[in-house]
DNA sequence: TTGAATTGCATAGTGTGCTATCCATATCAT
DNA sequence: ATGATATGGATAGCACACTATGCAATTCAA
């Protein structure tokens, strides 16, 4: 059997590979800085303030990544954290002015980038692929939920199930 | 000036997490493994050996990244390194029987999740998919030729420059 | 043939992502 | 009001990606 397992054949590996190169194009602009933060930037530019876990969502990555990028991005006085007078649990993160001017350099960055990838694409072109990768998300996201089914939680019987 | 960053237009944000959402998806199939060898099973999986270099190459990633997978799998004996007898800095890497079977695996699990990814795209859309990363890819990989120019190494003065 | 350049690999250090847990606070039901 | 549950966050531990270096072996040029 012919097994040549061409990766250039499996969307997966090249996805995979697309994304690395996105992330070394943009980091290569930032001059000292990483891509980590980015969607941070990107949330709070406007220079409004969030939890730690609406831009773990916002961003698609689990609490303890974003956990991580915070406490990267306060070591180098880009955030800060003010206690969440509703909520002691939670505090309330936004740009200092040090962050706020790295978020405009790094969505500047950002949009060469991408400009740079799609070089030669048609607009319909773009439409396209976007929404093709919107649809392998949703068919990805879909497949996360169903293997997040937890085992029925069969700890105590209850009258009734949500869902 | 409205600051509304939509990570959904975002070419380099989609593609990552698209990429992203790939591995997961692979690994939940993998059952205690995870990605990282896929591309040495790939390349291997006839039974065939190939240099940490070549191997590096053949995934596309830096040669270090490939040191860390090989020794990992080398701990978990799905591979071996035999002296290269051509050139006592190198070895050659094959698969162990435990390897040859992983790698089964792994390429059935991969082909699964490439098949749920693309659910619902026609052939025709799958090859828009795949032309469109490449072009994308192309132009990065560009980007980065390019951003490596070695300030001219002015070392010594030569009558003539490769190129 | 010998000195310079190249090549194959190893190591150190960092960032970004994950899962699995744990603690403390909030919230909900009874 | 209290006990169970849910939620926000922290921590530990690992995988995998990168850059920057350094060493040893090979190759090339004079």
């Amino acid at each position: 059997m012919d097994v040549t397992y061409k990766r250039d054949e499996s969307a997966g590996y090249l996805t995979n590979w697309a994304g690395r190169l996105f992330v070394r194009a943009i980091e290569r602009r930032l001059a000292g800085g990483s891509a980590g933060p980015m969607p941070v930037f990107f949330a709070l530019a406007d220079g409004g303030t969030m939890s730690q876990t609406a831009l773990a969502r916002w961003a698609s990555v689990e609490q303890p990544t974003m956990a991580n990028t915070l406490n990267r991005m306060e070591r180098d006085k880009l955030i800060e954290r003010t206690p969440d007078p509703n909520d002691r649990r939670s505090a309330l993160i936004g740009l200092t002015r040090l962050g706020r001017q790295r978020a405009g350099e790094a969505l500047a960055s950002a949009q060469d980038v991408n400009a740079l990838a799609l070089e030669g694409f048609k607009p319909a072109e773009r439409d396209v692929l976007f929404a093709l990768l919107h649809r392998i998300a949703r068919n990805l996201d879909a497949d996360a939920q169903e293997s997040a089914l937890p085992a029925l939680p069969v700890s105590k019987p209850r009258t009734s199930r949500r869902s």
